[in-house]
RNA sequence: GCACCCGUAGCUCAGUUGGAUAGAGUACCUGACUACGAAUCAGGGGGUCGCAUGUUCGAAUCAUGCCGGGUGCACCA
């Protein structure tokens, strides 16, 4: 029996014992963690309640104390229940047999895994990044977000499907082509012998970075305040059109342009330990007409009407209650322009109609990458795909997790109404905006980088990044800056390792430093990125909750196999042996046993701390649970000597404790993409 | 103008469907390595939870109003 089916059992216990008792059904019952360990191991505010439902009832008045009082002897009477006290104003406290429930944690469990192919499929779309530039800590935000949040559904026992979605035929991806052909000069074969002149340093997506800066200041002539050249503007709409036409030389050098940018991408997010099952292209929406399927459907439901009179003449649009309802003019979101093209939430609407499977319409596939692992990437295409490769079946979910920053919340709200227009079956619900905050540079991190702030922006509590300023700390530089600070350090402390070993520890850190920093704040916190905060391994961060985790290997690499074999059996015994028990519950008691029992009640809260991550879709209560987890083991540690107790029981609850950490606190950070490294 | 988000310790942030004495990290001060690793641990000071009213046994949490900050409101993507 695991910790929250214990609960569960409390809690029917007090839901029946309030129908026969009282004649009442409990409608909502919570079970909390007393603020202090003297108070209990689980606390239920129970009784108010019920004093108020039981007057509604019979109009008898009860005092909460007075029927708590009376509940108690139904709960006292688990085995598990060491002891039930009333406090407060009518608090049930419930004290559990420590010795009892150390013998059933210690047990050995079986974890789940989602292979079962029938299982409905959860869909998380994110990174996205347009490939047009290299990404920024602004793009890892999102992708460590989600990242972590498939992995949290993972544990949680969902199947899950991955996405990428590249738009390789947009505004951006036109600029840097723009940028190529009008300010270098150059063609695809020449783009292809810069590419493969390059040092390591500045790779490709770095080029592009600088290059796409250099369009903004093209477009506006020199003056990134100026106005725009109408003359230049003409030459990006020469290469928008081209590349929604398709099969030219101009969507040729775009393709070249977008496929090496996602690569860089990729090997930037597989650093982190970021991996996708697809890449989906909008270039293979375009072709394959998706958008047509769509916007039939959308006429088929009088989801859109064409406008014939009004500012919006000529334009398919939708029909949108805004939020105050006063401009009827306001409320209509334009899916096709007069012009006969559509707009990006109408091709966001047929996509996010294709991943929940009610497009009618696929994709053709093939390999893009190969994982280290065995495990494939795969990209869509718009050419027929060769028979028997094997691949699996892409799309269908029945839950789209879509990862955007909360800019956009307007427009996903309009995307998600319309898919649920065209749909109803699946609801709203079906597509979710999981939104986030940006990343933004405090005052001090545009310092560190030389930037120049204007008086403006002086006064701002921080600055947003740009891309199109190249205003932003590139991911790769950032991690580069991580795995130097920490093989300093490892190098420190560890100087007997190869370099080989001191390289991979210290990346291990890094990425543990920044997936941590990226997951500690909730979702609808603003970073304001700080160097001094990002670059550190102290405190809470992702290396102290990895140094904890390492320090629980190393007992166990110190401690002989018999000694672990025999806490083994020892834990194994206690439930039938009297003695045992008792021994085991004074280990337990006083002060310093209770430390450690609120150490292993902690440990067996990570399930339900996962359950509650995946429902709220919050990961930073996972990152916060972690580290709580570290800290109260890093002071167990501290204040205990595991190796060198004598006394052969109480040496037998530390290393029990020990073990049981180590794996719940290893499972928690392989959910954060944190790996433990041997030693650090 | 309208919509959404935020306001909690000097700073950066947590705070479960309303629950017991509002918590972490950091900075500052003090103490602990002959020890299973000091990327650690212990202690200290530091709060009108933006303001006001209301809801109730109980409010940082819910409602309303106000103040301050951020973001978004195109036939752009």
């Amino acid at each position: 029996m695991t910790l929250t089916e214990l609960q569960q059992n409390l809690k029917e216990r007090i839901r029946s014992a309030a129908r026969e008792m009282f004649g009442v059904e409990v409608q909502q019952l919570a079970a909390e963690a007393p603020p202090r360990p003297e108070l209990g191991d689980l606390a239920f505010p129970v009784c108010f309640e019920l004093a108020k439902l039981i007057k509604q009832a019979t109009g008898e008045k009860q005092a909460p104390r007075a029927i708590a009082e009376k509940l108690k002897p139904r709960l006292e009477e688990f085995n598990e229940v060491d002891r039930v006290e009333i406090a407060g104003a009518g608090y049930i406290n419930v004290f559990f047999d420590r010795a009892r429930l150390l013998s059933l944690f210690a047990a050995p469990t079986t974890t789940r895994e989602a292979t079962d192919l029938e299982q409905p499929k959860m869909m998380v779309e994110h990174t996205s990044i347009n490939p047009n530039k290299a990404a920024h800590i602004g793009h890892v935000r999102n992708a460590v977000l989600g990242d972590t949040f498939v992995r949290i559904l993972k544990a949680a026992g969902d199947r899950v499907e991955v996405q990428n979605y590249i738009d390789n035929t947009g505004v951006q991806v036109a600029d840097v082509v723009v940028g190529f052909l009008h300010i270098e000069n150059k063609d695809l074969d020449q783009i292809k012998v810069l590419d493969t002149s390059l040092p390591k340093h500045y790779p490709f997506d770095y080029y592009c970075w600088d290059l796409y800066t250099k369009v903004g200041l093209f477009y506006r002539d020199g003056n990134l305040g100026g106005e725009m050249n109408p003359e230049k503007v003409k030459l990006r709409n020469e290469v928008l059109h081209a590349l929604e036409e398709g099969s030219n030389t101009i969507a040729e050098l775009a393709d070249y342009v977008a496929t090496r940018n996602v690569e860089c991408i990729l090997d930037t997010m597989e650093r982190l330990g970021i991996r996708y099952d697809l890449l989906a292209r909008e270039s293979d929406i375009l072709h394959l007409h998706f958008w047509n399927r769509a916007f039939e459907l959308m006429k088929e439901k009088g989801v859109i009407r064409y406008e014939t009179e009004g500012r919006h003449a000529g334009c398919w649009v939708m029909p949108f209650e805004s939020h105050t309802g006063t401009d009827e003019h306001e409320s209509d979101k334009i899916i096709v322009r007069s012009n006969g093209t559509v707009t990006y939430t109408g091709k966001d609407i047929a996509y996010q109609l294709w991943k929940l499977g009610k497009l009618g319409l696929d994709f053709h596939y093939k390999v893009f990458r190969n994982y280290p692992d065995g495990k494939t990437l795969w990209t869509t295409k718009t050419d027929p795909e060769e028979p028997g490769t094997g691949r699996p079946h892409f799309g269908g979910g029945i839950r789209v997790y879509n990862v955007i920053d909360s800019r956009q919340s307007y427009p996903q709200e309009i995307v998600a109404r319309g898919v649920a227009a065209v749909v109803p079956e699946v609801g709203e619900e079906a597509s979710v905006h999981f939104s986030y905050e940006m990343v933004a540079l405090s005052p001090a991190a545009c310092e560190a980088l030389g930037i120049e702030l204007s008086e403006e922006d002086r006064t701002r509590p921080y600055i947003e990044m740009s891309g199109r300023k190249g205003l932003g700390v590139k991911a790769d530089d950032l991690i580069n800056q991580l795995e130097a600070g920490a093989l300093t350090e490892v190098e420190k402390r560890n100087p007997e390792l190869s370099a080989d070993a001191k390289t991979a520890t210290a990346h291990e850190v890094a990425v543990a430093a920044l997936r941590y920093f990226l997951l500690k704040f909730t979702r609808n916190t603003v970073i304001a990125f700080d160097f001094k905060e990002a670059l550190s391994f102290e405190g809470e961060t992702g290396p102290y909750c990895q140094y904890a985790a390492v320090r629980t290997n190393s007992i166990f690499r110190k401690l002989r196999d018999e000694t672990v074999a025999a806490a083994d059996a020892l834990m194994k015994e206690v439930a039938g042996d009297a003695a045992l028990q008792a021994r085991v519950a004074e280990v337990l008691s006083g002060e310093g046993g209770t430390e450690i029992w609120s150490l292993l009640m902690l440990t067996q809260q990570l399930d339900d701390v996962i359950a509650q991550c995946r429902n709220s879709a919050e990961p930073a209560n996972l990152a916060k649970y972690t580290f709580s987890l570290a800290r109260a083991f890093s002071r167990f540690y501290h204040d205990h000597r595991i190796l060198s107790e004598p006394d052969e029981v109480r040496r037998g609850v530390l290393i029990a404790v020990t073990k049981i950490v180590r794996t719940k606190l290893t499972t928690a950070l392989a959910i954060l993409g944190i790996n433990v490294p041997d030693q650090m």
